[in-house]
DNA sequence: CCTGGGCGCTTG
DNA sequence: AAGCGCCCAGGA
């Protein structure tokens, strides 16, 4: 008798002892008896043999004959367990696809294969008479063919009747496996020779193959990473080595797929949120067998399995998207630097605008430092500028003197970028006579007014009713929008601007499949002239013929509770900088401000993204805040505030330490959703062991307490913000 | 007296 | 998380 440590998808911080005749490896996954219930968990590795034996129950059953967490994939697992403080069932539930999740096999399908029996020439005799049996028999005779093919040329019912008369047989066997297979068709196609600062990169990151190294690659937009990509894992494919690409949610579009297919000529794996379970599960088990080079794939693929391990490279490193917020809140560009550890390969995080993380681990020499500076082609910065719009008449959310300015690109046959960062018609809805607000009733937070679908939406919430005609308060019939969002610009411009063609992206407007795509192509074939658009702009485009970017609002951020705002605008503003211009239609951007002197938008637009981010980690350094301290976040929700409340009271006073720093209760920055109040409990210190040893010593409590059942609560470690 | 839903206890 | 027993309220 044997006994296994087995991680089961409850949420419970143990792991569970079971007994069996022989040991299971570890990272195979098991059929379990658990409570009235059975259910498929992980072996994580052999127990010793426990002491109240009394309660052990035998495994079910074996499901896997080999691990479907490799070693390397389980010492992850075990550090996202710790890290983040995670109960180990749940964290391999969520590494693992959703189809082995409900315990559907691992390996391939087997394939069905239709072979001749014997004496088929005396059996070919015997079917004279039946044409379509004997022409089926004979497409057998040499050799046999795989039953998806046979069917195309003939109906099961011809295949059924030679089967019963003995003639033929079948057989199922798991499809061949193939490692290593694109490099039967690997070829390294038309490519520019580097400039100087890339082929620096290319080189260095050359020389590190088969050993841990973790690079900062900090490209100016357009200044040309993915071609230091490109050059950088031609030589770890042509090894046979696997390379893993992770890219932001929206930034993972055909044409990046296209850009690796084309210059390689091979299959690449792509995972992205649509991806329905079978075709994940497929991509999953080529780039285990080592039959795919390359796999590019949003957050989660971080979890796919490499049998050939090359290189990890995070594009677009300080995207918001990899942090997960729900469940086990892991950032997946942090993994992506555990996992290059543990494979020992080396890692490149791409990005033309550093999160401060990052740059402080380059800055400190734990990462390597490669720097493109320059644009390919010779082509200018876009050239940033601040509008002072304080007295200006404003239109729209648009000042005067910007429409003039947009008015001279116009006319120049140029196209214009408008950024807002609000999706709908207007942020809010009022009464002109009485005051009264339309808020959401869960949320307490206005309606966005969304004109095309007619609706108040909450976009906290997803709620949505009618737009009334009326007040609901006092009767009158004289409600006005508040604010500015991307269709209310539509429309003003449309007015302003009739003769020009506009288009608006958001995330209302590109719903559907490919719906963004076509309207990117359709953009920069100059089919539109004017394009309004939120976020989903910022991302990885280039618009080549765009002359002027405009963006409207940059107060917000300058004045936000939250510390990390500055920085994210900071970003937001360089990328879509970036996205402007080319070589011969050099670009100018301007942002809209009341506080034209803000050392940071002065800083931003006079000196670059690269020197606001070293001034800001100086600010970071000298205020105490990430990444310079670490922090750790519990909050909790419930429909009765005083409830979420006193848990987190409770939990604060079970959390005392002379070296973490407790800030709370506090109301989150969204204080309430879907009705129900939100607070939080901020943890912060120099230390992130401190607070880690903290927590662990201080979760079996505080999840045993009665207050914690009372409320919605959740851990986020290293938390990117505090909504 | 029986049904049902809410709650809290347990899970090897 | 989720399945189960247990307890109390409500209906004819």
């Amino acid at each position: 008798m044997r006994f296994v440590e087995v991680a089961v998808p409850v949420p419970l911080r143990q792991a569970f002892t079971y007994s069996c005749d022989t040991l299971p490896e570890a990272g195979c996954r098991v059929s379990v008896p658990f409570g009235p219930r059975t259910l498929t968990g992980v072996v994580l590795g052999e127990a010793e043999t426990p002491e109240n034996s009394g309660k052990i129950k035998p495994v079910h059953q074996v499901i896997d004959d080999r691990p479907v967490l490799d070693s390397v994939m389980l010492k992850l697992c075990h550090w996202l367990s710790q890290y983040y403080l995670h109960p180990v069932g749940e964290v391999i539930h969520t590494v693992l696809p959703v189809l082995l999740r409900k315990g559907e096999p691992a390996n391939p399908v087997e394939e069905i294969w239709w072979h001749a029996g014997d004496n088929i020439d005396e059996n070919l005799a015997s079917l004279k008479r039946a044409k379509r049996q004997y022409a089926c028999l004979e497409a057998l005779a040499d050799e046999p063919v795989r039953e998806g093919d046979l069917k195309n040329t003939f109906p099961s019912s011809i295949i059924s009747a030679l089967e019963e008369k003995g003639f033929v047989y079948s057989e199922s066997k798991p499809p061949p496996l193939r490692p290593k297979m694109w490099l039967d068709y690997f070829q390294v196609g038309k490519k520019p020779l580097p400039d100087k600062e890339q082929a620096v990169a290319i080189s260095a990151l050359s020389q590190q193959a088969g050993k841990f190294a973790p690079f900062l690659l900090e490209g100016i937009t357009g200044s040309g990473k993915t071609e230091v990509y490109l050059q950088a894992i031609e030589d770890i494919l042509s090894a046979g080595k696997q390379v893993l690409i992770l890219v932001p949610e929206i930034g993972l579009t055909p044409q990046t797929v296209t850009r690796f297919a084309n210059r390689f000529g091979i299959d690449i794996g792509v995972l992205h949120s649509q991806l329905n379970d079978k075709d994940r599960l497929s991509v999953w088990q080529r780039a285990r067998e080592g039959e795919l080079g390359i796999i590019i794939g949003t957050r989660s693929a971080i979890f796919t399995p490499m049998k050939f391990p090359g290189m990890i490279i995070v594009d677009e490193e300080h995207d918001d998207s990899f942090k997960q917020q729900d469940g086990l809140r892991y950032h997946a560009r942090d993994l992506a630097v555990m996992r290059a550890s543990t494979e020992h390969i080396p890692l490149i995080l791409g990005t033309a605008t550093p999160s401060l993380e990052t740059l402080n681990n380059a800055l400190t020499k734990r990462y390597g430092h490669l720097q493109l500076t320059r644009r390919a082609g010779g082509a200018s910065n876009t050239h940033q500028q601040v509008l002072d719009v304080r007295d200006q008449r404003m239109q729209f959310g648009i000042a005067d003197g910007m429409l003039s300015i947009m008015r001279q690109h116009l006319s120049m046959g140029n196209q214009v970028l408008v950024f807002v960062n609000r999706r709908g018609y207007a942020p809010a809805l009022l009464c002109h006579h009485c005051g009264h607000s339309y808020d959401c009733r869960r949320c307490e937070r206005p309606y966005t007014v969304h004109r095309t679908q007619q609706r108040l939406q909450c976009h906290h919430c997803g709620g949505a009713r009618p737009v009334p005609r009326q007040c609901e308060h006092c009767g009158e019939n004289k409600l006005i929008t508040a604010g500015v969002g991307t269709e209310q610009i539509e429309d003003g411009l449309a007015k302003l601007f009739p003769a020009v063609k506009q288009i608006r992206i958001d995330s209302d407007s590109v719903r559907g499949k490919d719906k963004l795509q076509r309207s990117l192509d359709d953009i920069n074939a100059q089919k539109y002239q004017l394009l309004i658009g939120t976020q989903i702009l910022s991302k990885g485009h280039h618009f080549p013929h765009v002359t002027l970017v405009v963006v409207l609002d940059c107060d917000g951020a300058l004045f936000s509770a939250d510390f990390r705002a500055s920085e994210k605008l900071a970003q937001l503003v360089t990328q879509l900088a970036g996205r402007a211009g080319r070589a011969s239609k050099p670009g100018e951007m301007w942002l809209q401000t009341h506080n034209p002197g803000h050392p940071l938008l002065q800083d931003l637009v006079h000196n670059g993204y690269a020197h606001f981010a070293r001034q800001a980690l100086e600010e970071r350094k000298l205020s105490w805040m990430p990444p310079f301290q670490s922090q750790a976040v519990i909050r909790a929700e419930a429909t009765n505030a005083e409830q979420a409340w006193d848990f987190l009271e409770q939990a604060g006073a079970l959390l005392q330490s002379p070296s973490v720093r407790l800030n709370g209760p506090l109301p989150c920055l969204i204080e309430k959703r879907q009705g129900r109040y939100r607070f939080m409990l901020v943890l912060q210190s120099a230390r992130r062991n401190d607070i880690n040893g903290l927590l662990r010593k201080a979760l079996p409590v505080l999840s045993a307490m009665p207050a914690a059942s009372r409320v919605r609560w959740s851990l986020d470690v290293d938390p990117s913000d505090f909504s």
